[in-house]
DNA sequence: GATGAATGAGGCTTCATTCAT
DNA sequence: GATGAATGAAGCCTCATTCAT
C-alpha cells in the first residue's frame, strides 16, 4: 500500500485548500468568502473540503495557524544572529514589507485576525499574536547577553517592535507606498526603535 | 408644529441607532451582526432602522464617520498646543488608551474598518485614515514652525506617530493590559517617537 | 355647517384617490402598486387613504366599480338607439380602441381583473363583466324587436359581441396598432359580427 | 456514470416545478404566489428550485414558455391541414375551450401573462402572442392556396381568429359555461370567423 | 379630519453542510 | 475517498396598516 504517498497526496490537498482560502478570506473575509467558490478554485469537489476540516471555522483556523508558522520561519530567518541590532531590526521590516506585497492575502488575513473584530477567532489570533512577540523578545534577550542594550521588560520591548514595524507597513500601504518605497525607510525606522528602546530603558 | 424638537428626536434615534451600531459591529463584525437584533437593542421595531438609513451598509458607513468623528474631536483635544511636543505626544497616547477603553467598541469597529479585510468598506477607511493623519501633521507643522523639530516629510512623520500610537495600545490591550498600565507607557513611546523623528531628520 | 361642501370635498378626494390608484395599478398591478407612492401621487398623506377606503383591496374594488360605471357610460352612449345596428356596432367598436387608448390605465386594470389571475378579485370582476353583457344584450333585444335580427340566444350572442370587440381591440394594441388603425377596421369587424349573429341564428 | 438517468431525472424535476408553479401562479398571481409553499407542493426543498431556476422571475418566464408550447402543439394538432377551414377552426375552439378545462391553470396564467397589467412579462408574452398569430396565419395561408378564402391581411386576420376564439372561451368560462356547452358553439364561432374573413376581404 | 413615523409579518434568496452514489 | 445535488436555517428588506399628535 502506498501508504506514504496517500500521506503526502492528503497532506498536499490540504495545503492546497488552505493556500486557496487565504486567498479568498483575504479578498472577502470570513463570513463573505463562499465554500463552494473555494472548493472550485481549489479544484476539488464541495463536500470534499469537508474531509480535510471540519467545517469553514476550522478551516479558517487552521489556515490562520499555516500562514502563521509561514511567516514565522520568514521573521525567524530576517532576526538570524548575523550583524548588529539595527541590521537585523532593519531585516526584519523589509520582511514585514516584503510579506505584506508578496504574500498580501495571507498578510491581510493576519493583520484582520489580529485586530479585526471578528471575536470568534480572537482567542486563537492572540495566542499567534504571542509566537510573534516570543520571537522578536528572544532576538532582543540575545542583544542583551551582547550588551548591544540593555532592556527592563524585554516583552513589552518585544511587542512595541512587533506592532511599530507591523503597523507601519500597513498604514504605508494604506497609503499606497510600493514594496521597495517602503523598505526604503527601514534604517529610519529601525533607527527609531533602538532610540526608543535606549530610551525607554534610562 | 414641534419641527425642532422632532428633528432632535430624530437625531437622537439615529444616535441611539449608530451607538447601539457600534457595539453590535464590533462584537460581531459587518456580517455577523444581525439586523433585527440591532433593533431590539436600540428598543424599536426592525423596520425603524430603514427609516433612519438606507441599509445595513449604509448604517455602518454612517456609524464609521460618526465615531472617526468623536475620536477626531478627541485627538484634537489631545493635541491642543499646549505644552511641549513630547507632552503632546504623550496626550496623543493616553487619548487612544482611553479610547480603546472606554469606547472599545467604536475603536475596535475603526481599527477594524481600517486595518481588517472587508474591502467594501476600504475607500472609507482610507478616508478616515487620512484625516487622522492630516490632524496629527497639522501638529507637526506646528512644533516645527517653533523649531521643536525638524521634519522634512510631514506626512510620512505623521503617519508614523499615528501607527505607532494606535498599534502600540491595540497590541497591548490584545495582550490584556489595563488602560493604567498601558497610559503609564506614554512617556517612553512618546520619547520613542520623538527621537525617532530625530534621528529620520538626520 | 358647510356640510354638503364638505360632503363634495370628501367625494372628490375619494375620487382623485381612486383615479391615480387606477393609475398605479394599470402600471404595476395589485400587489407591486404601493400605497405610500399612491398616496404622495394623490397629494395626501399615507393615512388619509383608510380614511376613505378600509384597505387596499377594499380601494382596488372600489376603484374597478368606478371605472366599471365610466366604461358603462361610454358604452351606452356609442350603443345609443340611432342608425343601424352596423353603426352602432362601429361606435361600439370605435368606443372600446377609444378607452384603449385615452383611459388605457383602466382599461388595463379592468381587462386585468376580467381576465388576470387574481382570482382574489374574480368575483367581482364576474359582476362586472355581467354587467357589459346587460348593456350589449339590451341593444340586441331593441334591434331585435325592430326585426334587424333574429337571435335565439340573446345573452350568448352578446357575450359574443363583446369578447370580439374587446379582445380584438386588446390583441391590436398588444401587437403595437395606433388608436386610429384600430378604428379603421370598425366597419370590417361590426360586419363579421352581424354576419356572425346571422349565422348562428339559422 | 447515469448521465442519461441524472439528465432526465433533472428535466423531471424541472417540469414537476413548473407544472406546480403554473398552478401556484394560476391560482395567486406571480406576487401572490409563495416560492416555499411551491417548493413543498413540489416535494422539494426551498433551496433547491433555485439549482433549477435563477430566481422566482426567471421560473415565472420558464413555466410561461413551456406551457406555450404545449399550446402551440395543441393548437398545431388542432390546425392539422384535414378538412375544410371551416373544421379547423371547429377544432381550435374546441381545442381552447379543453385547455380552458383541462389545463385550466396554464390557461389562466397564459391570459393573465398576454392580457394582464404586469408588465414586467410584457415583453415575453408579446413574443408568444406572436408566435400563436403565426400558427394561425400558417393555417390561412394554406386555406388560401386552396382557394377557400381570399385573405388580403394575413396577420391582422390571424390575429382576429386567435382573439376572438380565446376571449369567447374566456368570457364564457367566466360565466360559467361547462367545455360540453362551449364546445357546443364550435360551429356557430366557426361559421362567424369564416363569414368575417370574406366580408373583410371584399 | 389629516398625517406620517413606527411597526413587524412575510418572502426571496444564500450558502454551509449532509449524504447517497 | 470524492462528489455535488439537495436541504433549510437565517437574514435583509418591503410595505400595508396603525395610532399618537
Amino acid at each position: 500500500m502506498p501508504k506514504i504517498v496517500d500521506e503526502q497526496m492528503r497532506e498536499a490537498t490540504r495545503r492546497r485548500i488552505m493556500r486557496v482560502a487565504a486567498s479568498e478570506f483575504a479578498r472577502l473575509g470570513f463570513d463573505q468568502a463562499n465554500i463552494n467558490v473555494l472548493a472550485e478554485q481549489a479544484g476539488i469537489g464541495k463536500g470534499t473540503i469537508y474531509l480535510y476540516f471540519e467545517n469553514k471555522r476550522e478551516l479558517f483556523l487552521a489556515m490562520l495557524r499555516f500562514i502563521a508558522q509561514e511567516h514565522l520561519a520568514a521573521i525567524r530567518v530576517a532576526l538570524a544572529p548575523d550583524g548588529t541590532l539595527q541590521q537585523r531590526l532593519e531585516r526584519l521590516f523589509r520582511a514585514f514589507a516584503h510579506l505584506a506585497e508578496e504574500e498580501s492575502d495571507s498578510f491581510n488575513v493576519s493583520m484582520s485576525a489580529l485586530y479585526g473584530v471578528n471575536r470568534a477567532f480572537q482567542t486563537e489570533a492572540t495566542k499567534l499574536l504571542r509566537d510573534y512577540v516570543a520571537v522578536i523578545a528572544l532576538m532582543l534577550e540575545q542583544s542583551q547577553a551582547r550588551g548591544e542594550i540593555r532592556c527592563p521588560n524585554i516583552e513589552a520591548t518585544a511587542l512595541m517592535v512587533l506592532s511599530l514595524t507591523e503597523s507601519y507597513v500597513l498604514s504605508a500601504k494604506v497609503l499606497g507606498q510600493s514594496e521597495a518605497e517602503i523598505a526604503r525607510q527601514a534604517p529610519a525606522v529601525a533607527a527609531l526603535i533602538l532610540r526608543g528602546i535606549a530610551a525607554s530603558s534610562r
